[in-house]
DNA sequence: TTAATATCCTACTAAATAAGTAGGATTTAT
DNA sequence: ATAAATCCTACTTATTTAGTAGGATATTAA
């Protein structure tokens, strides 16, 4: 599972995605459409703001909007800024490897198997951008032209 | 990630698998060889008995063993009682499904993605069984026959 | 220059989950 | 009878999740 916060990080910017004039977008409109905790919503955005995602504009008619193409922001980039790894064990993470320490990686009977479900999982999720998302995403096995 | 339950309930069900004669096989050599604590390690087998996955004897020989052909116990099914969903959002679960409440199901952006994710994901946590497992499973791109 | 409107920042909280530990009750083989 | 197992309940401790509270700071526009 992955965290609300990440959830909301990804509806907020697939809705910056969408109303990206030259705009900014007020976090109280994205909590309000998105239902998201406005106060939450605040630091999660700063947060995509510090990670280089988001820049922001203070005060009056302020805001929040993309530093880049939404079709060059792809989805596993703010799952690894919002939850850390993808990966289902710290021994097969390719951005935050952690030992297992209690067992001989080189003998281990699970990590092949989780590899590879870590290499199909993030073929998905590093291949589908905020512009795919907003296209309705959709291609299950056949994926349209 | 899954956690440290499940990890050790798959390294305990593999161990038993192989050590599958007649005999039972005692938690505390399980704990031993694995470097798990005993006493988790004993709350986590019951829970896998509970679940009809092994099967116990009490007293002086007693032990666990698998209810059934290492063959037919897939991990998908391990998983999915030591650490509940498999999917990464609950309006996407199969055995655990629950509403997102807070948006839209039909015009969810992300849905769609998260299914494709959890597809692959169960086609590989559902095809493999502990005996694939302790066959040292490896199969990268290039599945050997 | 001042009022309104935003983001920014720090600190706090409450609930759930993770990862165990403690201590003994019960059962079985010898 | 005794030793060796599993069984069971309850407790603990740390971390993570999902926020909330309260104001400081910056910007725009009247």
């Amino acid at each position: 599972m992955i965290s609300k916060k990440c959830k909301y990080a990804l509806k907020a910017l697939i809705y910056i995605s969408k109303n990206n004039g030259d705009e900014t977008v007020l976090t109280s409109s994205i909590a309000r459409d998105e239902n998201i905790p406005r106060k939450f919503l605040e630091s999660i955005l700063r947060n995509l703001r510090n990670n280089k995602i988001l820049h922001s504009k203070r005060g009056k008619k302020g805001g929040f909007a993309l530093l880049r193409d939404p079709k060059e922001i792809y989805v596993v980039e703010i799952m690894r800024i919002m939850d850390g790894p993808v990966a289902m064990l710290p021994c097969v993470s390719l951005n935050y490897y952690k030992s297992c320490e209690e067992c001989d990686e080189k003998n281990c009977k699970i990590k092949g198997m989780f590899e590879n479900v870590r290499d199909k999982t993030l073929e998905i999720l590093g291949s589908t951008s905020l512009h795919d998302l907003n296209q309705q995403y959709n291609q299950k096995e056949a994926p349209l032209v």
